[in-house]
DNA sequence: TTGAATTGTGTACGTTTGTACACAACTTAA
DNA sequence: TTAAGTTGTGTACAAACGTACACAATTCAA
């Protein structure tokens, strides 16, 4: 215990002013995150409450942000990077055409059990109280739908359809995965029978979407 | 005004007791969804602030609930009626099949506008802060949705589909539709030019949905 | 008609809240 | 090295909170 002390506080010694500045800050992000993982939801939460989570006192909080809407705004800025990313790993991993729904969507599950407490501030925040996080949301999932649909294109996928029916079919499969967020992160833990039912209605979901979106093309046409 | 209050008098005294305690009963309900109207989440309303909203002395609240959340049940009670009545409504006015999809969007958009914050409510509870009314609404959804299979079933629409491809089929419909409730929602009155925008990216996607489908069962004929 | 039960009011208490101000410890730039 | 700026602490206070208790005004059942 003395070394992890040592090492921490070597570490902590080691930055610059605004590096432990970014470090505080990022603690009171992840107070506020662990908080509203025991069940609070984001508008619900304090000043104190976050500042006493993250063992600071309460003034300190003012240093980083000027209310908890403005801290929202710095959990946003996460959303977006984790989101970047996932869609990073995705295209990694997507390569055989044959059952590449089933495998993503597995991929995706993976990624929300791993970021829980991110999806957790996503999914309910996305239409929850306050307006300006949920317009800075909404704002993220836009870019994140706009970055599938160009990975559509680069991948020669629904090569027929318009760049605006294409974000129109991304902006559908965005809508069906972040809709089964809160059904993963709500499923208890260990019951693989519960996890298959819900993990295979998903992957049918997904196909029929796609499926439609084959079809799309010459419903388009057939309107000219 | 003298008229006014004599006749809401007339209208309280002629109500029996249990009459009465429902009348504040729902003027509680209705407080508390105002108050989400203004921009509040419903796990951060207070019992004081609610019943204050309902001008009520604070104590008056344990009367009718015995906290918050049992208040949100009443109000996922709400949202039950709500949602039957959506579809009835929708039975009525879809017979022509042509842009069905089209008609039955204008009647939805509608009824969101309509109750406003019942569905404000919806949204944002239904992957909320609170454990308890997020799975109240989302057996209330799970029953619409399988009502909406039984719609389908009886007008004779996917008549080849199994029961289980029907719901998750409905399921997609119903996920799509809540998504959308949000974007109604937050869109500013009096702005023909995005509402339409908005209102044809969602008829889009629902009938990339229907085109897939009308082809799933094909590939599931195909599994076999 | 009388006694019990119910609905709503008034008062009160200890906690918790957001925020203001002064101050200590420190890093950084000159 | 010194002066200025930044980060975190301590104390303070008015306001709002949930909830307990006693009580008034009724309705209902007997």
């Amino acid at each position: 215990m003395k070394i992890r002390m040592a090492t921490a506080t070597a570490r902590k010694e080691a930055l610059s002013r605004t590096g432990r500045k970014d470090l505080t800050r990022n603690s009171l992000l992840q107070a506020a995150l662990h908080l509203m993982g025991e069940g609070r939801s984001f508008t619900s939460l304090g000043i104190r409450e976050i500042a006493r989570e993250a063992s600071m006192v309460p003034n300190a909080f003012y240093r980083h942000f000027r209310n908890t809407d403005d801290l929202g705004l710095g959990l946003v800025e996460e959303v977006g990077i984790t989101l970047r990313r996932l869609l990073r790993e995705a295209r990694q991993a997507d390569v055989a055409l044959d059952d590449m729904v089933r495998r993503s969507v597995g991929v995706y599950h993976q990624y929300v059990l791993n970021n829980r407490l991110l999806f957790l501030f996503i999914s309910s925040e996305r239409s929850g109280g306050s307006r300006i996080l949920r317009l800075a949301i909404r704002n993220d999932v836009s870019h994140f739908t706009n970055e599938m649909a160009q990975d559509f294109r680069r991948l020669g996928v629904y090569k027929d359809l318009s760049t605006s029916s294409l974000q129109m079919i991304c902006g559908l499969i965005v809508t069906t995965m972040l809709a089964a967020a809160p059904e993963i992160l709500d499923l208890p833990p260990d019951q693989p029978l519960l996890e298959a039912e819900m993990t295979e209605n998903f992957v049918q979901q997904l196909q029929v979407v796609l499926l439609g979106a084959a079809q799309w093309k010459e419903k388009s046409l057939r309107e000219k």
